[in-house]
Formats: structure tokens, C-alpha cells, sequence
DNA sequence: CTGAAAGCGCTTACAG
DNA sequence: CTGAAAGCGCTTACAG
């Protein structure tokens, strides 16, 4: 059986009241009390049960965390960010995986609702997931807009779409390709096809955007990809908008004997740790993903605290353009 | 305020006891009044709460996750299909990002236990962390031994690292050398070592392994390897204990104007979707990380259950040598 | 400086 | 088929 305060009282011979007061550093205890009690707990191996505490304390101190996949290096990388930041905080993680299914976001909402979090940070496409039920839980969302009174945090998506744009065309491209995922929803990120097109525009250049519908089966991207030489002899400019589906781009234009950067010039999206190293020839536009978190992370407290005056309903942060070899 | 079970049950005109009948699917109820409790929980929105049932229950369905770092391809990857598995299994998952250092692993154990986890998956280098306080606490362990009554679950990493040095040498390279992570401690992945040393030893030659101390400092990786073809200018095979690493020497390669897989052949260790996707190029052992996720949260579930009987000590799962580009 | 009592939101014998 | 009571492990007024 595991120990519990009555039983650290027992041997300290106080009451569980004064366990739970040195436990918790609340009113005065004598020094001899205190010691007694510590040596108790000692003893027979003691730990406070925080459900317990939960329950009375109406406060988890949990946070749920909705991403696509942590196996995508961007989300495994600001899941990272985030617990650890977290964790520095005394704050505890509830890691989801939702694959940006909405019924699997449903229902992780509704278990991180019954698990009473203290606030929940999303990274989710879907509209809507946070609906009534959920109206007083504090949630942040990060690189998606999920509905008017959640705060959004995100990089500066259009800077990196007109960054990416503007070094494809100094670099002389004279036919320019934008392939980005599923375009549907008003995401940040659709800022950066926004971007693009209106960089093409400004330079006389007709925009092309080709946009992948299924994130997550590598073949569909691969054949979008295909599409996009086959329709496209001409193109010698790529930008596409995040690495993974830029070291697509890589490979198949290897595949058909195009030289890079010669031949064609490729700009990905995202720059994690993960992509440097693999791929760090790469140029693409590194996303700031510690402060995304660290943003994240202070905007909700803000809001479990109750403090809404101060937040703002939209944070945009920089990005940094990093060029290697793929221009 | 939250709806909580007695708001149900004035609504519904009945008792707590009896929402918490219909709640659970327990004992007889008659069909109106199940009715008339589903419909008081839609009109207040109540949800139960899980934490006062995990408080009488001393079962939270919580499993505590400890992985170094998400933001490395492989952890979040397994991190992911973990998750996953754990959500369709009804469990729910605390994220840990413990960066191997033995403090933080300790105090993730701590709040592990404080949360009532129901058991714990731990890919962790260091030993000792579960101790005395948590003998009772379900736990196995992925890749390392922890210790003589933990189950551990990992690759056939002998098996890998055989076939990785038998391949350099089939495709005729003289000098081999070999680059891992942390020495020191008896982990699975250390057999790929062993495995490593053992083919050359068979073959007439020297082995020649260079260790890592830092898995987390790019820098420091990048400059034993170039330590590596300083010290060893007729290198012409190298099998890198991950892709990470495998990518780093194909970069310093490359600097070093050496053509792969001509003058220099590189195998690497893991075969994540993101390293293929990233560098497909690469030649490589990839590891089944969905079963290894699989198998672990089995053999977590019946310690959970109290089944000890019939729980391997040890499972070995098969890896797969993927050829590429790089030899 | 310390303890007895009540309660956090739920569930389960027990009784009817 | 349904309800009153007790209890999961903790904390906090309240009283001394």
C-alpha cells in the first residue's frame, strides 16, 4: 500500500492537518514538528498523492498539448520547447497526437476536459474544436487561427513567404512554384502562399501554387510533386513550404537530373534541428521555434491566472532566412 | 462553475448515486431515467471528472512517458506511436524530456509517482533512477537496461550493427571505423559495437570506434568526426550509431571533398521517416519503432494488471538494413 | 503552535 | 430499480 499523510502522522505522532501544513509551508510549525514530520515521510518513503491535491485545489497544474505528429520534426521539436518549459514551470504535459483528424481533436478535448487541465496549447487546423463545453478553458493556439477570442501565436509567415519569394527571384528564377499543404482554413501559414503570390505579382510573374492535400502520406506529395515538373518543364524556382516536402522536391529533381542550384533553386520552411542536420544544405526559413513555445506558454498562464486585460489576441514573431546550397 | 454530479442529478430528479450508475454502465437502471440523466448532461454540459474518479478508483490511466528529446527524430517518432497506441488503449500520456541528464529523470520519476501514474516507459541511459520508492511502480524500459526487474524492450542491435559492418565490407572497404554515442553504460545499443567489433575482429581487422560524450552538442559531434579523418586519412567506410550522426559525417565528408560512396561509404542507425524523408540517400538500420512502441506499452499493461508471470525480461525486435546511396 | 471537522467530485457496498 | 452513507487522500477554515 502506498503511504499516506494519516499514515506519516501516525509515526510522527501529529495530525494529518500538521503533515499537511509542513508539507505545504503554511502557518507555524515548530522546528522540532517539522523535523518529526520530514523524518516520517523519510521513513516510509512518502509522497504527497497530487491527485488528491488536485481534487481540492480545483488546479492540475496539467496542460494539454495537441499536435499533428511529434514525429514531424517541427512538432517534435516545439513539443520538446514546450514541456521543458513546462516542466521549468512546475507545469505538467498531457501529450496528444491528432493528426489533424477533427474527431480525434474532439475527443482529446473533451479527455483533457475531464482530466481538468489548466489550460490546453493546439496546434490543430480545425475550427471549432473548442466550442461551447469548453468555453472557459483557457487554450492558446500556435500558427492556426481557431476562433476570435483565442489568442493566436505564430512566426512571421508572410515575412518568410516574401523572404523565401524575393531570394528565388534575386537569384534570378524566372519561373517560380509554390507548393504548400492543405489551403482551405485562414492559417497563418496560408500567409505564406499570400506572400508569394503577391511578391510574383509585384515582379510581372504569374503565381503558381500547387497545394498537397494529405499531409501525412509521403506518396501523395511525391506524386504532387511529380505533377509539378511534369506540368511544369520550365521551372527553375521551388518554394516550398515546409522542409520535409522541400527534401521531397530535392529528391525528385535529382531523380530527374536537374542540378541544384543550376538548374532549379529550392526554398523549404522551417529549419528545425532536425532538417539542419540532415539536409543542411538546405535553404529555408527557420521558424523561432523556443519562442514560439516560450510565447505559448506565457500567453496562457496569462490567461489561467485570469489576467485577460494584457493579452493580445495575436503574437507574430520573426523568422530568420538561413541560405545553403539549394540556391 | 463546472457541472459536477449532484447539478446532474437535480436536474434528472434522481440521486448522485444513480447518475454515477448510468455514468458507469452499473447495476439496473430503467430506461427514462437513463434517459433523463443523458439528457441533464447535455443540457449542462457536464463531463465527469477524472480526477475524482481516479481518486477513488487508485487508477488514473495515465502512463508517464521519459524520452530524451522529442525533438529528436527517433524519440519523437517513438514518442508518437507510444501516444497513439496509449490513446486508442484508453490511456493517456505525460510527456517527459529528460535530455538523459540523470537529475531530471529523477524528479520526472518523482512527479510520476505524485500523479499515480499507472506505469511508466522509460528510454533512459541512466540506472538507479527507479529506486526503492518505486519498486511497486509498472515500469520498462526501451533500449537500455535499468535494471534486473525491469523489462526491457529494444531492436536487435547486434544483429544491426553486424549487418551494417558486413555490408561496408561486402562493398569492399579496408579501413572501417565506427562512431557512437556514450560508452559507458551496458545499454542494447551498445551491442552495435560490439557487433561492429566482433565482424572486424573476424575479418583480420582493427577495429577502431570513436564515442561520443555529448549526444545533445552538434558542435562536439561535428569535431570528433573531423577528429575522425584527421586521425585517420585512409577511412573509407564509417557506420555512425545514428542518422544524426551519419548525417554530420556525410556534411564533414563532402567539406572534405570526398566523394560517397566512392571514396567513402556511410552507414547510419535508425531509419526514421523523418531521415528518410530528409536524406533518402542514406544507407541505414532502420529500427521497427512502431512495434518497439507496441510491445512496450503490452508489456507495461500486464505489469499493470499484475500479470508478472508470463513477462519477458527481455525482447529483441528486428531491424531492417535499408540500402541507399551512401555505400 | 496544533487538531477535529468538513468538503473537493466521485464510486461502491449496503439497504430497501 | 434507486438512495443515503461512507470514503478515496488531501487541504483549509475554525477553534483552541
Amino acid at each position: 500500500m502506498k503511504a499516506k499523510i494519516s499514515d506519516v502522522a501516525k509515526i510522527a505522532g501529529v495530525s494529518p492537518t500538521t503533515v499537511s501544513r509542513v508539507l505545504n509551508n503554511r502557518g507555524y510549525i515548530s522546528k522540532e514538528t517539522r523535523e518529526n514530520v520530514y523524518k516520517a515521510m523519510k521513513e516510509i518513503n512518502y509522497f504527497p498523492n497530487d491527485i488528491a491535491r488536485s481534487l481540492f485545489n480545483k488546479r492540475t497544474n496539467l496542460i494539454g498539448m495537441i499536435v499533428p505528429q511529434t514525429s514531424n520534426p517541427f512538432f517534435g521539436e516545439l513539443a520538446f520547447h514546450i514541456e521543458s518549459i513546462c516542466a521549468s514551470l512546475n507545469y505538467k504535459v498531457l501529450l496528444c497526437n491528432s493528426l489533424n483528424r477533427i474527431d480525434k481533436e474532439k475527443k482529446y478535448v473533451e479527455m483533457l476536459i475531464r482530466n481538468q487541465v489548466d489550460g490546453v496549447i493546439a496546434v490543430t487546423y480545425n475550427r471549432g474544436i473548442f466550442d461551447s463545453e469548453s468555453q472557459s478553458l483557457p487554450v492558446v493556439a500556435v500558427d492556426h487561427y481557431l476562433s476570435t477570442d483565442i489568442p493566436t501565436v505564430s512566426s512571421d509567415n508572410y515575412s518568410g513567404g516574401k523572404q523565401a519569394t524575393e531570394l528565388l527571384i534575386s537569384k534570378d528564377c524566372k519561373h517560380i512554384i509554390h507548393i504548400n499543404g492543405p489551403l482551405k482554413l485562414e492559417t497563418p501559414a496560408n500567409l505564406r502562399r499570400k506572400a508569394y503570390e503577391n511578391v510574383m505579382k509585384k515582379y510581372g510573374k504569374q503565381p503558381i501554387t500547387y497545394e498537397i492535400s494529405n499531409t501525412f502520406d509521403r506518396n501523395i506529395q511525391r506524386e504532387t510533386i511529380s505533377k509539378v515538373f511534369e506540368e511544369n518543364p520550365e521551372v527553375d524556382g521551388i518554394f516550398a513550404s515546409d522542409d520535409l516536402l522541400a527534401a521531397l522536391v530535392v529528391a525528385e529533381a535529382q531523380k530527374r537530373g536537374k542540378n541544384i542550384p543550376r538548374d532549379l533553386k529550392i526554398v523549404g520552411y522551417d529549419g528545425t534541428e532536425a532538417s539542419q542536420t540532415l539536409l543542411p544544405g538546405l535553404t529555408t526559413v527557420q521558424q523561432p521555434i523556443e519562442s514560439i513555445a516560450q510565447t505559448a506558454i506565457d500567453i496562457l498562464l496569462k490567461e489561467i491566472e485570469g489576467e485577460f486585460s494584457n493579452i493580445p489576441r495575436e503574437i507574430c514573431l520573426p523568422v530568420k532566412l538561413l541560405e545553403g546550397q539549394t540556391t
